[in-house]
DNA sequence: GGCATGACATTGC
DNA sequence: AGCAATGCCATGC
């Protein structure tokens, strides 16, 4: 029960995350931060996504590399807990605190997480096609 | 440079 | 649905 209501509108801020491409003048970690930080309240992006997002489709486990580099004041800036597995799943559940917090932070912006999991079909961001 | 380490993804059972 | 085997690739030692 997600009635549609419930979920924030999902804007495409395609012109604004199209310059977060990996390429000579950018990083790993700011790209993967710059995209992480424009996913919509209520919504949720996969690992993969944001890798094909910055134009490396197959470096998906960099992107969770990026976001572990996180200080822990730059981690409550910036939605790290809006990334998940393809599946829905939280990947942190190996780190108990941090799973938690992850869950609830979620469950704080109206993402319903049971079993330590989302419906990605439903909360999954629709960003544009043409950027992956 | 070589080798191990992951907040992953996909495929095949 | 779950699990194991593979493929991936930036970093760090």
């Amino acid at each position: 029960m997600a009635p549609a209501d419930q979920v924030s509108p999902r804007w495409p801020p395609v012109h604004a995350i199209a310059a977060l491409r990996l390429d000579g003048t950018i990083g790993w970690r700011q790209a993967v931060w710059g995209v992480t930080a424009q996913i919509p309240r209520g919504s949720v992006l996969s690992y993969g996504d944001v890798a094909a997002i910055i134009g490396a489709a197959r470096a998906a486990r960099q992107v969770g590399w990026a976001l572990a580099a996180l200080s822990p004041a730059d981690a409550d800036d910036l939605p790290w807990w809006r990334v998940l597995r393809t599946d829905g799943s939280i990947a942190l559940q190996g780190d108990p605190v941090r799973g938690a917090r992850q869950a609830a932070a979620l469950r704080a912006e109206g993402v319903a997480v049971i079993d330590m999991r989302v419906d990605m079909p439903t909360v999954r961001w629709r960003v544009g096609a043409s950027l992956l």
